[in-house]
RNA sequence: GCCGAUGUAGCUCAAUUGGCAGAGCAAUGCUCUUGUAAAGCAUGGGUUAUGGGUUCGAGUCCCAUCAUCGGCUCCA
């Protein structure tokens, strides 16, 4: 697929009218991995190209490096990066021309005789297949086999380049890592050795790069986490497995209730369901058949086999059939804050973005067709409702569809129910005017979906919350209501996730604020602050009574002193801290000093309970 | 799961070619009674991830396992 956040998402690239591929800076990054290839060929004469096209950031290049005297898989180290850097920028210094030329299929064979990946692109190319940056060919247009040549390295490469390797920034480009990579992006494939570089405009340009990695690492879900003291991880609990820590369920509980209000208002009902469940539940399901590798495997008692579930769906469904059903009761709307696990692979783990054990803010709308639309644009406007709330700006509608090759291996195989309901979805979002891209060949086994895709702070893609059209479980679980004219009839199902996990949506909460959680979020709202230990008494007495007002305040009665109790708040990331001293108490005032460093001297506490409960009822972004 | 790297006190990090495991912060105790981001003194804290091996001697070298990190694959 085309990357839609080619150059960055959000921030940083105020001409982002001009399309990544047709910037100087593409053709600089492109050029750059050339430039790389060339020096890492005269490092290992033997290495076998894949492709290095530019990337977000920079660019990367995938090699071979075949095997050692005893067999092994020959990997970069370390010290060959830093080899490899010093040979690019002579390369750069010297200043070699980039020369291009259309080759005819014959010559390219013959140009690229002992690369195997690369006679693999051609053959690609002759056949029309998606070239290296994933492009499917047009099928009008005749193919084209070029390359580019500069110095001694000529690549198979459709451009475009800059004119000469001096043209590069030599302060301007740095390698970042070695990874590991499939060719192809398949891993039944080989694996590659892949070394990742980042290349700018300028020496200060690459410095506010590296900068802004090292802020992001200061907000970090992980290195937040930790501080804050949200969650925590232990080996002997397992991986995955998160341990919410005070602060992270008081920030549980806050959403929670946040998804009550919100489901009641739109009509939902909550239920609850069991963790586990029989073999056959989720071979109806179809879980087994199509999900089986994600899911822990069973546990047998008295000759039955039960598994974890890895979706609350399942259960949902059998709610549904618990009893006849009728068009009057539609759409029906099933909600459940339910916890699953999923075997997710040991590499994939990640913080509390990608975790085994979960808990869905999930629901189940099982509706009439005809009434599709507008359960459809409800859900999407629930989602829009939160963004609102949580002031996310950054995220992307990716609509996942099938692909005809998966038909009765990744997805259902009822061809004419997926081209049926995507183009529900299409018209729904279409008609609506919201923005959206669609993904062929990503959509979830039972249906096409909407995902709203959002970025961790270390530039990570992710999935935040999804909504689901499912045509499959419904058939599979034989769900009928009657309708008007008194028939039986199968209702359509959405499946929906607005506020994602709480591991998902608090690990990226983490780092949309850098920690500084809105009052109604933060897991300690108000500290307050005695300057001395004669002042104890009046900062009981006023967390007392914010405390009875409903707000999460603590009296600071430590031997430290007013200082450093003022650093550990600030530390903490404590909205608002009440110092109280002899001005106070004389006056039945508090000394407010809020997160941000401002001040307000001598605030009647009534005044200030005021505050704080009016910003936590109305869930208020301002401090 | 795959490729690579890493693992020392609650946290952040030291420890020369293999030669007595240390510091700051945090914790605990005592003193100080303080006005908006760090008071002073003292004390405790470690089977150096786990299990093997090499060696007179291993945090350091080797092997295996576990976990984490950067990617790939996959995904809420």
């Amino acid at each position: 697929m085309s990357n839609p956040n080619a150059g960055q998402p959000g921030e940083g690239q105020a001409e982002a009218f001009v399309p990544y591929e047709e910037t100087e800076l593409y053709r600089i990054r492109h050029s750059a991995a050339h430039v790389m290839a060339q020096a890492v060929l005269e490092l290992y004469p033997e290495a076998k190209l894949a492709i290095g096209p530019p990337i977000e950031n920079g660019f990367y290049y995938d090699f071979d490096l075949g095997t050692d005297e005893n067999g092994n898989p020959r990997t970069f180290t370390p010290e060959d990066l830093e080899k490899i850097e010093q040979r690019m920028k002579e390369i750069i210094r010297a200043d070699y021309p980039f020369e291009y030329r259309v080759v005819d299929a014959e010559e390219a064979k013959r140009l690229f005789a002992n690369q195997p990946y690369k006679q693999e692109l051609i053959e690609g190319l002759l056949k029309g297949e998606a070239d290296e940056y994933g492009e499917e060919a047009d099928d009008e247009a005749e193919v084209v086999i070029s390359t580019y040549k500069h110095d001694t390295f000529e690549d198979l490469c459709r451009g475009p380049h800059v004119k000469s390797t001096g043209e590069i920034p030599v302060d301007g480009i740095k390698l970042m890592s070695v990874a590991g990579a499939y060719w192809r992006g398949d891993e039944n494939n080989p694996m590659l050795q892949r070394i990742y570089g980042t290349a700018w405009p300028s020496k200060s340009a690459l410095e506010q790069y590296l900068q802004m990695l090292e802020e992001a690492r200061e907000r970090d879900h992980r290195k937040l986490g930790r501080e804050l003291e949200i969650f925590t991880f232990d080996e002997e609990v397992g991986p995955g497995l998160p341990l919410w820590l005070p602060n992270g369920a008081v920030i549980a509980e806050e959403l929670e209730n946040l998804a009550k209000e919100m489901e009641r208002k739109h009509g939902y009902v909550r239920v609850r369901t069991p963790h586990l469940a029989k073999e056959d539940l989720f071979y109806h399901s179809g879980h087994l058949p199509y999900y089986a590798g994600s899911m822990y495997p069973p546990m047998e008692m008295e000759g039955t086999r039960y598994y974890v579930k890895p979706m609350n769906c399942p259960m949902h469904h059998k709610i549904f059939a618990a009893r006849q059903r009728s068009y009057r009761e539609l759409p029906l709307r099933l909600a459940e804050y339910g916890t699953c696990y999923r075997y997710e692979k040991s590499g994939e783990l990640f913080g509390l973005m990608r975790v085994r054990s979960m808990q869905m803010n999930d629901a189940h709308i099982y509706t009439p067709v005809d009434l599709f639309e507008q359960e459809f644009l409800d859900v999407i406007n629930m989602y829009l409702e939160y963004f609102q709330i949580f002031n996310i700006d950054r995220y992307m509608m990716r609509f996942s569809t099938h692909h005809r090759k998966g038909l009765g291996k990744k997805y259902v195989n009822k061809p004419e129910l997926w081209q049926r309901t995507e183009q529900m979805v299409r018209d729904v979002l279409v008609k609506n005017n919201i923005p959206f891209v669609e993904v062929p060949d990503e959509a979830a086994f039972y249906g096409p979906k909407i995902d709203v895709q959002i970025w961790s702070a270390t530039g990570r893609e992710f999935t935040l919350a999804t909504n689901q059209v499912d045509f499959a479980q419904p058939a599979s679980f034989n769900l009928t209501f009657v309708n008007s004219e008194g028939e039986d009839e199968m209702p359509l199902v959405l499946h929906r996730a607005p506020l994602s996990t709480h591991e998902r949506m608090i690990g990226f909460l983490i780092e949309h604020y850098a920690g500084n959680f809105p009052v109604w979020l933060a897991p300690e709202q108000v500290r307050v602050i005695p300057i001395t230990d004669q002042h104890r008494e009046y900062a009981v007495n006023i967390a007392d009574r914010l405390f009875k007002a409903g707000v999460r305040a603590e009296a600071d009665l430590g031997p430290d002193r007013m200082g450093n109790k003022i650093r550990q708040a600030q530390l903490k990331k404590v909205p608002y801290m009440l110092v109280v001293g002899d001005r106070e108490m004389e006056a039945g005032t508090v000394s407010l000093r809020k997160r941000d460093g401002t001040q307000i001297n001598a605030m009647p506490v009534d005044e200030f309970v005021a505050l704080v409960t009016e910003r936590i009822a109305t869930r208020s972004p301002e401090l």
